[in-house]
DNA sequence: AGACTTTACGTTGGGCGTAAGTATC
DNA sequence: GATACTTACGCCCAACGTAAAGTCT
């Protein structure tokens, strides 16, 4: 199987619509439709359900799916981390939320360059949630990352488990507390997203400002915090649940 | 960038001699050193420094033959997954070394099969060291395996922390001690993978017989046993370091 | 001189686009 | 009847093989 009939039938299936994913493609539908055929054809899988004005995936094209977008990931990453390794001064990249790394980032680079065959490394600071997708495209060699993650392709090491801290204005009835249940936020108890976590918080009728800190750094705000406890009973016995992994995408050879 | 350059550079790699690695591919050598170019022009970054007599790869040339392999493997992956998942009845595939299940297998089917997305699990038996290579290949969806392991594009789940066992002729000078250290048996201190384990065992001159046990069953030879410690001194202080992960190659969508 | 990579050159096949066909909504 | 996937047909470029040249050991 080829890489090409793979990216066709990605878009395909992100659009499902013969047209359109042609389009996205810079070419015309029938060499689409006649790749796909001969993808199914080479597979002995039927990859869409199709009647005329209708595409569907099957089963075996929701697998292929995933499984696609895992190859073309790494297709990516062999490419930048290749033409990386072949630039005049190769870098480890170091992918990192701004103050991400619960305080061990500087125990962490001396650990890896105690190593001598150690890269220098260039730190490359993202977003929330953006260090998996850095990794699986090869933009980064290693990264700080907050549990949950999708770990698709990655090896994670969990590093600590940090105490999760809800910070509300003074005004919110809950503040005046010293422990918060997840459920008390109307938060499911398993784990949640702190995109997720923060509009909720935010969205509250009462809740003037609100952040999130699942960082060892304490929020400067001026609101009042509580230790947030993931169930609601019995409250802090299973502990909080936010490990910062170190992640990577394979083991140094 | 295109999957097949990308066999044809992995064979050049292996090979460090076109004419072979065109042999391999089943080509002539002509268009193989063609394509190889290519590759290098298309990526920007020279892969292999050739004389006439003499090719080696560049330290972009490394990267990229680690990073191929994963692509090659995810490929092969995609492709046996989704006639897996096409097939009339679709099964979940767990890689398993006989008896390397720690005694967990039925709980964690049972907590599988709870799922009501579950699909019917089938069992791959397989040898010590080649679930991490089934999982990469598409041949198996989850796994147990023991550390060490090389992780490379998986993600692993640590379940359980066993004692190692040193299996030893009773009249070995070491069969009578309650514990070993593994420096004892002329090993090094860090993770040993069992093979090596077992041929250092084995070829030792006074062992008649030998075996090496990590999983939770007993032996059941006639061999005394004594518990392993990793380290010189203290013994046995870090505890023992061989804990069976559960493995697969991605989460559940 | 020998072994191996590379250039030269001609051929083939896979992939693309345009246009027409066909089946659904 | 309009829309969207598919088949038909013709073209082109990309990739291959053979033959020969170049180069280092």
């Amino acid at each position: 199987m080829e890489s090409r009939p793979l990216r066709y039938f990605v878009a395909v299936a992100e659009e499902l619509n013969f047209a359109r994913a042609a389009e996205r493609l810079g070419m015309s539908a029938p060499p689409l439709s006649r790749a796909i055929r001969k993808l199914e054809s080479e597979l002995g899988v039927t990859l869409f359900e199709r009647s005329t004005h209708r595409v569907a995936l099957t089963a075996a094209g929701v697998e292929l799916l995933a499984e696609a977008k895992i190859v073309l990931d790494a297709l990516q990453a062999a490419q930048r981390r290749a033409q990386r390794a072949g630039s005049p001064d190769p870098k480890l990249v170091l992918g990192l939320k701004a103050d991400g790394h619960a305080g061990m980032l500087d125990a962490v680079l001396a650990r890896y360059e105690a190593d001598p065959a150690a890269l220098p490394v260039a730190i490359r600071l993202c977003e929330w949630g953006e260090q998996p997708q850095l990794l699986r495209r090869g933009e980064a060699d290693a990264a700080f990352v907050h549990e949950p993650f999708d770990h698709t392709a990655l090896d994670a090491e969990p590093l600590i488990t940090e105490p999760r801290v809800a910070a509300l204005p003074a005004t919110h009835p809950l503040a005046d507390r010293d422990h918060v249940n997840i459920a008390d936020l109307g938060l499911p108890a398993e784990p949640v997203h702190p995109s997720e976590f923060r509009r909720n918080l935010t969205t509250g009728a009462d809740a003037h400002r609100c952040a999130t800190s699942r960082s060892c750094s304490r929020s400067s705000s001026s609101a009042s915090s509580s230790r947030c406890c993931p169930s609601p009973s019995p409250p802090c016995t299973r502990g909080p649940v936010s490990p910062t992994a170190r992640c990577r995408t394979r083991r140094p050879s």
